[in-house]
DNA sequence: AAAACCACTATACCTGGGTATAAAAGCCAT
DNA sequence: ATGGCTTTTATACCCAGGTATAGTGGTTTT
């Protein structure tokens, strides 16, 4: 069941808050073999702890308490990148136009077509698995990083910014040898074969620009 | 006048089928400084040869003989990457979707403040001003990768996966001292100081995906 | 107090990258 | 066909990177 691992159930989430839409939606959803968590309020969803599968979550843009298009906003600023499909029932266009500004992956204004739906869903399911494969590799690289001393994070970033050792270690008021010790210890916790591949390692964990 | 030579005046471009819009919308731009360039049709717009500066196209998505969202289509897969706002009397919600979807800025229905439409063009214009910028420097990267001759690209190329000279030399059946002047001239044309410098070209450059 | 870790240094040695000089062979264009 | 460019090789030399071994001194944890 090993095997299973990397390709899990995707799960989507529904946000309503008609009973009626959550209904239909999560009958269509199983319908389709999909995994569906519905939930009427912004408070009960934002209890939910997100699995780390590929997921999505369908918004009703005006919900009772809440706006769609701002609650969209805050899981954006939280840090949640969950690829979001707009519903309404009652849209207009420039709303639409402010939540695929605001990155949303479709927007459907009802009544849809099922179809347009579960395409969107397919869409959003796709980008998400992209969105966990490269935060796994990087999550992973930001691990053996800090797993670094402060000196040799420090050499690390020298190094790949182009300085020679012999600079590095004047910058820093060290002896030639001993920022070539940091530096192949560096090598080693960073997992890096060669220079080149720790230059794309860097690239990924954003050293290149800061 | 060579410093104003990197902030020329941007040109914003308007393909409508109806003179009342063209002429009110070209009045609003001189209105706020903004050179406009009008046009009635696709095949008028085709023949414009578009200026090196921060430019944007103003389209209307019904026009008499074609339809703005194909056109902008159309642009992009021949490459054209100008920034689009879109305008529209008869818009509706799947429309506004799959212009937005296709990478337009704005989606405008008419009547539209005439605010928002300034500041469309304002993210336009930044928006194109980056791109500019990016595609000048990759220009020159191209430039000086295609003064390479045929080895030394390779030698490139092989250099920034990680190889070593040696393994480099092994696989393109040469001498380790050949493949030590290749690279040592690609250096010299890339007019790179150090092999992070070079990495950093290849990342611009697409090398490492390839 | 001992163990563990980090930072630093030194000597010595090895490998890899880079250059200068020199030279041979092929291609291509004026 | 002669000069220019590319490609290839060789010898010799230098410098930068990297490792092994060994030792000092500091902090923190147990």
């Amino acid at each position: 069941m090993k095997s299973a691992a990397s390709a899990k159930q995707p799960i989507v989430y529904v946000l309503d808050d008609e009973p009626a839409v959550r209904d239909s939606l999560s009958s269509l959803l199983r319908s389709v073999g999909l995994q569906a968590e519905v939930f009427a309020t912004v408070a009960e969803f934002r209890q939910v702890h997100l699995a780390p599968v590929p997921s999505c979550l369908i918004l009703d843009v005006r919900l009772q308490f809440a706006n769609g298009l701002d609650f969209h906003r805050q899981l954006q600023e939280q840090g949640v990148e969950l690829p979001v499909i707009f519903i309404t029932g009652h849209g207009d266009i420039p709303m639409t136009v402010k939540a695929m500004k605001s990155g949303a992956v479709d927007f459907l204004a009802k009544p849809f077509r099922e179809q347009d739906l579960l395409d969107a869903i397919a869409t959003a399911l796709q980008k998400d698995q992209q969105r966990l494969a490269t935060n796994s590799v990087s999550d992973e690289l930001r691990h053996c990083f800090s797993s670094l001393t402060n000196r040799e994070q420090q050499v690390m970033r020298m190094a790949v910014s182009g300085l020679l050792n012999k600079q590095i270690a004047d910058q820093l008021n060290l002896s030639l040898i001993t920022v070539k010790i940091h530096r192949g210890n560096m090598m080693k916790k960073m997992q890096a074969k060669n220079f080149a591949e720790l230059m794309r390692m860097a690239g990924q964990l954003g050293l290149s620009k800061s």
